[in-house]
DNA sequence: CTAATATGGTTGCAATTGAAACTAATAATA
DNA sequence: TATTATTAGTTTCAATTGCAACCATATTAG
């Protein structure tokens, strides 16, 4: 569907769809968490990753998602004023804080669990089976390639 | 792929995978086109929407691409002192400008659009032939939906 | 014609972001 | 053991953004 002729449209330009799209959803979500939780996007990341897996320190959260340790530590400044983390000094090195959800931090968790796995669900409501199918090895082999 | 089973992992969860493409490939564009040309994302979005339609106003550009008025502002006046664009008061409305590239403006969207448009092959090789053909059809129905 | 409303575009200010510099602690090297 | 180099995390400062208020012109309604 793109074109091919030397010509170039951004309607089917696919890095310009992307990021449209992209946005679209990012910021749709982000009213949603602020509204109903008072949290960023940055925010419910840290918390759900931290939902996962029970304890992680700030680098293992910048290695399983894709957030830089200056975002990471901004965010989990935020986390802790909140009180939804609790931080504590890491076993056998000083620098290094392990951080894990408060009893209020799980909470949220649980809450925003449902809330997010059905706004995912409407999402794919609207595309075919086909479609649904073949959107996450996309995405994979994206992931995969040097850009 | 995405899970069903009431657990979340953000790896499978598309409102987070699609943002961490969509932030790559931007992010990718955006230091190529900083480096070569010196201008911003924003600014190309600019001049590629006024590489195709002669004249636009800033309003007819915020509604053919996702860019409130205040973005096309700035962006706007950016170009402006980069030369790149010229702006005249429109026709029976002193409100309005009419926007156009200037000659080092076209220069330089004919010299973007093969970088741009090579860019995006490389991406799209990575996909299969369906891949490819379903692409933007996903794109286009979830361009539709309400959010 | 005048008052109210709407539209095109810009500006100001606070919040967010990004990049580099920084502190503190650990690990590696000699 | 000193010395250097890495690593974890934070801070700082400038640039970018987002939102509301703003000016100027156009449009509409009384």
């Amino acid at each position: 569907m793109s074109c091919d002729n030397g010509s170039l449209s951004l309607q089917t330009f696919l890095p310009y769809r992307l990021s449209a799209l992209s946005n679209r959803v990012s910021q749709s979500l982000a009213s949603k968490y602020s509204k109903q939780f008072g949290i960023s996007v940055q925010e419910w990341r840290i918390v759900a990753v931290l939902g996962e897996s029970k304890s992680l320190s700030a680098v293992s959260i910048t290695n399983r998602i894709a957030m830089d340790k200056v975002a990471v530590s901004r965010a989990v400044k935020k986390l802790l004023s909140k009180e939804l983390v609790i931080k504590y000094v890491a076993d056998g090195d000083n620098r290094r804080y392990d951080l894990q959800l408060s009893e209020k931090g799980i909470a949220l968790y649980q809450q925003l669990v449902p809330i997010a796995l059905s706004y995912e669900q409407k999402i794919m409501a609207q595309l075919s089976d086909s479609e649904q199918q073949q959107i996450f090895s996309f995405l994979n082999k994206l992931d995969a390639i040097e850009l």
